[in-house]
DNA sequence: AATCGTAACTTAATCGGTTACTATAACAAA
DNA sequence: TTTGTTATAGTAACCGATTAAGTTACGATT
């Protein structure tokens, strides 16, 4: 391709017969440029056709006005529900989003974070893969004095900020309605404990558990990735084992609806041989026969917060405070994880 | 923030005393440069902790190794997954992607295509919004020689690639289906006009229509937008008119979900007093009950193209040709659209 | 009248690379 | 010996902005 040479600042200095300088400020509204010539500059840069090189900009002025966004994917409600929440906060404050896809791949990650650093983004906000354990990169980060923010999925590594969800207040919330509907034998089909949400969801479970006096059994905690694909193994586990739960706590929707699937293909009806309730939703839960009960995680709040803190953070002149935003869940009632053994053969649905 | 200053091809360059530009060189390979001198820089490289300087880079070199993206919307299953698609394309290819996302609005978009040419993407893949008709932004983007690809959602504009999906093949196809089944009184419930993706599937279902010599009543043609609620609106405007099709083909999935929603809130069985069968689909329609039939819109394909045509314009030296690409769907048979009226009280499900 | 302040610009340097030439040495070919 | 190649590296200019540090003119101040 052939391109037409760019216009340029100089371009338009030269036809009003002023310095490229006069043409810069002006355009950014420098008080240094009178009304008159402001507006003349303007006109022109019109009539031109005059477009920013944001690459110029970026390399003199120091700053990229971007901030570099990691996640693992994108299909995926919550994440595409964060996103575009990102998108919009970002947009509302004039800054640009790099976002890069890692595909829950570590290996990718890591690239990816090398090439934002290259785009010498402002701040960096980070939702790590399932696969992510070493911190090396994230320290080189900090090193480079990049605000850092993990969101929803955080690596434990000093001088981070965090946003995320109160994932061991929500998990125990939803335990505590089950047992508060009658359910002893509760299950829980987690994620993997070495990362937050998996471990904190975990707990959230036990702690639950405990103070209700229930017994965990070993056989009735597995854990695994947050897809559908491990709901659908964890519950095939479960039911060969001969050892049934009569309630499962899914760590995510995904694991939910892998436990529907796995369940309709041996014919275990759903709430009524087996009640579930899970972490997270999707906007066509309301379609689900039964729509699944949740622990609603607000997607919106995560997001802008998320935003907002890296901001905060690249305002700072200093070294920075890391901080953790916690974002509160919601309870949401839908068709399961309602009252156990209603009257016999009086249950109104 | 007080960043750390960072590492530059200056600073190699002292350390091993030689020039910047056989620093530069080493670290791209060029042969200009010994085995030795290489790696020895790229040892020092890797010591010092360099990250190169995109903005620098792409300043001098003229071209930012990036294709730029704009979508109406992420947090949908159609965009999520083209989405994801364009993002590992490009990675194969080594090259970045900058998204943008217009939020159904065309100001955003304009403003969003304005970045991308300030960030001087090397090429541009555009889904225009529902409302977007004026293109003189894409005319100016055409003016700089910016490879433009249309995707999807595509603006009638001279001299622009599109990759698209056979719409109207596949409404017909979808027709065919159910007139096949035995049914007559189909309605549909549409998308703009204006915008080819609603043009193109209504003029499907015309086509499919007249060639069975089936009368087309104008008030079960209803045009709108392409979500839940337009579904939802679309169903309802149909149910209080009194006169009801046996049979609705949707725009798309989210069109269906609200006919979906809707019918369920008046009463209206679906499959049994009204059919339903659409144009794309999402994840979780395996857990819809019923599971609609529906035509398949190849995402992985389209994204995958749309990357691929770009990347094949930006390589071509001179003025490129406009191509258009076209992608062929799939009929997936689920719960819906099935055979109408089998032996009476004896339907074999 | 000398000094000052300020509005409105301009000059020069710089950001961190890349590109297009140029230079040098070593060795081969003639 | 002369000329030609080739491998390897260096020089200088430039990409298109921004920033810091001057200038200039002119009315105000004392």
């Amino acid at each position: 391709m052939n391109r037409k040479p760019h216009v340029t600042l100089s371009d338009i200095a030269r036809q009003l017969n002023v310095s490229k300088v006069t043409v810069s400020k002006a355009l950014r509204g420098h008080p240094d440029i009178s009304r008159e010539t402001t507006s003349l500059v303007k006109k022109v840069a019109e009539e031109l056709g005059y477009t920013p090189n944001f690459a110029a900009r970026n390399l003199s002025s120091r700053k990229s006005n971007t901030i570099g966004v990691v996640v693992p994917k994108i299909a995926h409600f919550f994440f595409s529900s964060v996103i575009e929440a990102i998108y919009d906060e970002a947009f509302n404050n004039n800054y640009d989003i790099a976002l890069t896809v890692s595909q829950e791949n570590a290996e990718r990650e890591k690239k990816h974070v090398e090439t934002l650093m290259a785009m010498r983004v402002d701040g960096l906000i980070v939702s790590i893969t399932q696969e992510t354990r070493d911190s090396a990169i994230f320290e080189k980060v900090l090193s480079r004095n990049i605000p850092l923010v993990f969101m929803d999925r955080v690596l434990p590594v000093d001088g981070t900020s965090q946003v995320t969800v109160d994932d061991k207040g929500g998990a125990a919330q939803a335990i505590e309605l089950a047992i508060s509907n009658g359910y002893r034998k509760i299950a829980h089909i987690g994620g993997y404990k070495e990362i937050n949400i998996g471990k904190n969801r975990y707990e959230g479970y036990v702690e639950a558990m405990k103070k209700h006096g229930l017994p965990i059994e070993p056989d009735w905690v597995i854990h695994g990735g947050f897809g559908e694909d491990d709901g659908y193994q964890g519950f095939m586990k479960l039911y060969k084992s001969g050892h049934m739960p009569e309630f499962i706590f899914a760590v995510t929707y995904p694991v939910a609806l892998g436990i529907y699937a796995a369940a309709s293909e041996v014919g275990v009806r759903i709430p009524d041989d087996l009640d579930v309730i899970c972490f997270g939703s999707a906007s066509i839960n309301k379609f689900l026969k039964p729509a699944l009960t949740y622990i609603d995680q607000p997607t919106d709040n995560l997001g802008r917060a998320a935003v907002d803190l890296v901001l905060e953070h690249i305002g700072e002149t200093e070294e920075y405070e890391p901080k953790h935003v916690e974002v509160q869940t919601v309870l949401v009632m839908r068709d399961t994880c309602i009252k156990k053994k209603a009257a016999p053969a009086a249950a109104v649905k």
